[in-house]
DNA sequence: AAAATATTCAACCGATTAGTTGACAATTCG
DNA sequence: CGAATTGTCAACTAATCGGTTGAATATTTT
């Protein structure tokens, strides 16, 4: 399921919270990270934490309903690659909001520009941004 | 494991999994964005969602715990603030991983604007692995 | 002072979470 | 073949989640 997303559309709902819910505990975070250096199979994702295979083995399938890994098998194993597109999303997401802590962009004053009404916020209004990072 | 701890801030440990945990809700993200626009009170924030102001009230707690937002009462009303500090947190995690999502983004980019339908994405291997296999 | 308004608190509920243990399935090795 | 090795599945548990309702707490208005 290849979804593409418009960095103008914060939306695809369903998708950012299953990612973010991935992304909020520690040992999920962990195997990503390890991933990033290549597959891994589930023992040696297993290794360096505290609780059993099975456990891990649960995070991974949460990893995976988010479209965050993806398993194949080989042989015995089960070996585990990162899929860091929904990693955009959620920076996609998280960009946003650059604008607020970061005084001097230039996003600030287009913010400021615009009237902003007590309510009607809830209007998907494609805030259409080209993030230019460094 | 990136547990970045600001100086002034009395962020918790956990930091990471209390705001992405509360990024992991649509609601949670929706008061997220309209608060953007500057406070507003608890009232306000539920009208457009289909819940009890309890529950609202609890989905503020939830942001709150992860310095998301803050409240302060003026008269009758509590006024909730963005506070988007903890959000340069998340993207700073994120960051790290755009490295693995660019290319591949690219590449699909590529693809989907050729005429000829995309074959074997999931194959390819964009990033370097160190297998030790056995 | 009494009533209305705005929000939280407390108790409760069903669903989900993160973990366990033990049985099972698939593969490889002696 | 039989026995390890690797990982998942199924069932169970305690804790947390997201929601409800109703009472409680401030504050403002009448």
């Amino acid at each position: 399921m290849v979804e593409l997303r418009t960095a103008a559309s914060p939306a695809a709902p369903g998708n950012l919270d299953l990612v973010f819910h991935a992304l909020a505990d520690a040992t999920r975070r962990a195997i990503l990270h390890e991933i990033t250096h290549g597959e891994r199979s589930v023992g040696e994702l297993a290794q360096p934490h505290a609780m059993s295979l099975a456990a891990v083995s649960k995070h991974l399938d949460v990893l995976e309903r988010a479209s965050l890994i993806q398993r194949r098998r080989s042989g015995q194993h089960r070996f585990v690659r990162l899929n860091p597109r929904p990693l955009a999303a959620a920076q996609d997401w998280l960009a946003f909001y650059r604008q607020f802590w970061s005084a001097n962009l230039d996003r600030l004053q287009e913010l400021l520009e615009s009237p902003h009404p007590p309510k009607s916020v809830a209007s998907k209004r494609t805030h259409r941004r080209t993030v230019k990072e460094k």
